[in-house]
RNA sequence: CUCCCGUUCGUCUAGCCAGGUCUAGGACACAUGGUUUUCAUCCAUGCAACAGGGGUUCGAAUCCCCUACGGGAGGCCA
């Protein structure tokens, strides 16, 4: 059997949209699971929309994913151009053979392709006119996802414009004979079209490739297939607000393919060896960000601590968050804190901004509750000289210092912890306190603590 | 209007092709409890589904038919 090739062929409109990055993701998971060639082909042919810049958008979403291709822009290979608007004489010798062939026609100044069969007049309620149908034989595509699938198509159709421009369903077909295409993986949008696309195979004398045609992805609220408009849809977004892209290919895999076992969490080398068309489902799949958030957070984990601080690190710059005289090794210490807490790299700056601003933002609410349980200034002012005069300000000393200092008021420590942290970042959670107090540093926490007791005396 | 594809917990799904082991499994979310002397972690428990009807069969989530619902296509868009 001949090698695998299979392609991605995008339009760039200036959006890597989720649904298409799928598709992408499952041509290139075929092509490296089969041993073949994963082309990128760039169907430009809308002049319009079609700028540097949405190209880029594309590549860099490619790249950023993990999806390098063996053939198309920027790398090359023996099957180019991979630009469909650089193709034109392709398409044109193309449509010379159709012609030749008897099975096209000029008509109103566009080309049509023509069908095989007995023709009739009939009212299209559709069309609302009368148009002219074809007895043609049906086509059956033996569909790698949805098994056999029959269709007729029964009428002809424009594969070149009036403006002399040929349309998606040929230049696609051409392509993919041109470029030996053998399986084209594509989304179920296409499904009813491939009858066209299988009769225009047919008549410029090639086998049409295996096909699979995979389930669309819904938007996450409301009816319809997700469109680049909806919340979520754009795979630039997820690079910008910090999802790792490990966990988006994990989770956009898992939308329409399973490996038929409850493993979930896999590396791309597993998600590779696995992926076959038996995996992939028939149904439509609602994107759900929760899960991807919940994979992410997985992924967030089990970063080292050097991996993790070089993505976190221009997170927290840009959010303004870091201020100048913060030191690598303090910053780096205050990652390793928060990093078994932090939920998402986006909500990581909000998380950790008190450990470098003094001016944080107490809660009023959570200061009401804490004082209900007792005056937080009252165990801040036991508790400070302590701090401020322990030998050695590390978790393990502060711990046994407050312990004792806890029993001999016949107390739990338990009842100093809330107020403390309250003081030092004005939330009620966070990173382990002891830890959080030996990173802060004795100057900061009794500082903190200090002006924390000053502004809230009353009376 | 026509054609094509689909339908299992709120969501992603396993099971279906080769009917019994399914009182339908897992994950996310949610709820409760516990641990963590803080907590955003962790652990446990709970909640929750075979779209409906008919048929075949000793037996149907699984096979067949119908209906309903959802999605897609029917462009001189891709």
């Amino acid at each position: 059997m001949s090698k695998v090739r299979v392609r991605f062929a995008p339009s760039p409109t200036g959006f890597f949209h989720i649904g298409s990055a799928r598709t992408a993701l499952f041509n290139w998971l075929y092509a490296r699971h089969s041993g073949g060639d994963f082309i990128l082909r760039i169907e430009d042919t809308d002049k319009a929309r079609n700028t540097e810049a949405a190209l880029r958008v594309l590549l860099e979403g490619m790249r950023w994913l993990g999806l390098d291709w063996d053939e198309g822009p920027e790398v090359g290979g023996s099957c180019g151009p991979y630009f469909q608007s650089e193709r034109q004489s392709i398409y044109k010798a193309y449509l010379e053979k159709l012609q030749q062939a008897g099975r096209s026609y000029e008509k109103e100044g566009a080309i049509w392709f023509k069908l095989q069969g007995e023709r009739y007049q009939t009212y299209d309620a559709f069309h609302k006119a009368e148009v002219e149908k074809v007895h043609n034989q049906s086509v059956v595509i033996e569909d790698a996802v949805r098994g056999r699938v029959e269709r007729t198509e029964e009428m002809d159709f424009v594969i070149v414009r009036k403006d002399g421009s040929p349309v998606f369903h040929f230049v696609n077909v051409v392509d993919d004979i041109e470029m030996g295409i053998t399986h084209v993986i594509r989304g179920e949008d296409h499904l009813s079209n491939t009858s066209k696309h299988v009769e225009l195979f047919q008549a410029l004398g090639a086998t049409p490739p295996k096909f699979a045609h995979i389930p669309l992805i819904l938007k996450q609220q409301g009816p319809g297939k997700m469109s680049k408009r909806d919340q979520g849809a754009l795979i630039e977004d997820y690079a910008e607000r910090g999802f790792m892209a490990a966990a988006v290919r994990n989770y956009i895999a898992l939308l329409g393919w399973n490996p038929k076992d409850e493993q979930e969490k896999m590396s791309i080398d597993d998600i590779i060896e696995r992926f076959d068309f038996a995996g992939v489902n028939k149904g439509n799949a609602r994107f759900d960000e929760r899960k991807l958030a919940s994979l992410n957070t997985d992924y967030l984990r089990e970063l080292n601590l050097e991996s993790f601080c070089f993505l976190a690190r221009p997170r927290l710059h840009s959010a303004g968050v870091i201020e100048e005289t913060a030191s690598e090794d303090y910053i780096q210490a205050v990652l390793e804190l928060c990093q078994p807490k932090a939920r998402s790299l986006e909500s990581l700056p909000e998380l950790c901004a008190y450990f470098f601003k003094d001016d944080f933002e107490l809660n009023a609410k959570l200061l009401e509750k804490l004082t209900k349980k007792g005056d937080p200034r009252m165990l801040l002012r036991e508790v400070l000289p302590l701090l401020s005069s322990i030998a050695s300000f590390d978790a393990s000393s502060i711990q046994s210092s407050l312990e004792a200092h806890a029993s001999e008021q016949s107390k739990k420590v338990f009842a100093y912890f809330p107020a403390i942290r309250f003081a030092l970042s004005g939330q009620s959670g966070g990173p382990d306190l002891l830890p959080m107090l030996q990173v802060m540093g004795r100057e900061r926490v009794v500082q903190r603590i200090q002006s924390f007791i000053e502004a809230n005396a009353t009376e």
